[in-house]
DNA sequence: CGCTTGTGTACTGTATACACTTTGAGGCAG
DNA sequence: CTGCCTCAAAGTGTATACAGTACACAAGCG
């Protein structure tokens, strides 16, 4: 394994430990480790040219956000999600985001909710040759505005935590053109129960947008796991 | 500050830093810390007769948790919770547990629903002088079982990292016998629709449960954050 | 041939030394 | 008296040394 990993701009009052975090949670939701794969503290020290104590505190950060397995004497191992663990992992997101999306009706600007309009008209599939890239951006930012809106400070960094392991496992399987369309049409039905103030069907297509997702991701699969 | 923490009955193979994690944690939940207190990494070290690095580690881990603050270069802070910390954090448990019974309903073995009505019966305010006793038992027993067979291991994880900010809060405030009994009728109505395996009212009965023990929190609410 | 047992190696766990940051007290000028 | 500067003290951040553990592999034994 010769990965190199280099630190890319950061906040320049964060710790070692923190940006040696942010690096590989980086590379970990990018796909750039394959399940299983072991994280050696030394040599990921000696690639961000920074001593054992900031890796180390990195590693253990990513066991609690559940990226990575530490146990004790051994040596710290990329995640490898079974189907059942991706399975828990999208209904606890489903159970976080929809309850979110049910209280954000009660708080959500309305200039918040013209600019996720805005957003929306750029990704209109198959209008134009990028609009991959616009319903990307679109996704985003609606989750985004919806935790942020939701009004629990707790409940968002909840949604935040579990973010990073939905990446985690996006990355490992391929999006279709054709399940970013029918994302597209989601997201739409959510705005538009959002724009209507109406917190059950808010929550009702927040609901339905992940478990569809999460069909989609289970298609794939087989990916998942060791590669060896 | 002359704390003494010793170590008391712990894993043999656990390390010396998830020990101090365990007996801070429980010196957080039983209401020896107030809120705001700092924690000294070089006092607790000499406490728990330990260097520095378990402690540190110790430290990271809690804030993760939510237990405490960790800015940099500052020392490590007893979180403080306002009157709205509170209700976020009972909101999320709602929306957690709720889930969590919701799901219960189809996995919960008849056995585990049979024991826990042999702790009900135990409860019965106000037939002994230690129903009190008894019915803290069944409470967390009630809320273990359901966590543990929802048959989602995410969801159970999620909802134990919630049950220390829980004790957390509850260590600050008197439970009367008032609630104790009220708790107790809840918790009835709770195990009735699990035995009826009635997913949604068993989720309402939830929802209400955790909802009524926030009302009862919030008026004790004053004695939380710094004493001085 | 297989099982056990020693032993080396490559890690992680812990302690400790040192560097850097923050903070507050005290002195000095205005 | 007040405001600012300096500097010492106390704490955290990081590097590093050493201790302990698990695993692999080879030698010895049945």
């Amino acid at each position: 394994m010769s990965k190199t990993i280099e630190f890319q701009g950061v906040a320049p009052r964060a710790s070692l430990g923190d940006m040696v975090h942010q690096q590989i949670v980086e590379a970990l939701v990018s796909g750039q480790f394959s399940g299983g794969e072991e994280l050696n503290e030394v040599s990921l020290a000696s690639q961000f040219h920074v001593s054992r104590t900031p890796v180390r505190e990195a590693l253990r950060r990513l066991a609690s956000e559940g990226l990575v397995i530490n146990q004790r004497n051994r040596q710290t191992t990329v995640v490898e999600m079974s189907r059942r663990d991706v399975i828990e992992t999208y209904e606890v997101r489903r159970i976080l985001e929809a309850s979110a999306a049910r209280l954000a009706v009660e708080q959500v600007e309305p200039r918040q909710l013209a600019d996720l309009r805005t957003l929306a008209a750029a990704a209109i599939p198959p209008a134009s040759s990028d609009w991959g890239q616009g319903e990307r951006r679109f996704d985003e930012e609606l989750h985004r505005v919806i935790a942020d809106s939701c009004g629990n400070r707790k409940l968002q960094q909840e949604i935040q935590r579990y973010k990073n392991l939905v990446r985690f496992v996006r990355s490992r399987v391929a999006r279709s053109t054709q399940r970013l369309a029918q994302g597209h049409a989601e997201h739409l039905r959510i705005l538009d129960a959002l724009e209507r103030r109406n917190g059950a069907q808010a929550e009702a297509e927040m609901s339905a947008h992940i478990a569809s997702a999460l069909q989609c991701v289970l298609e794939d699969l087989p990916l998942l796991g060791r590669t060896p």
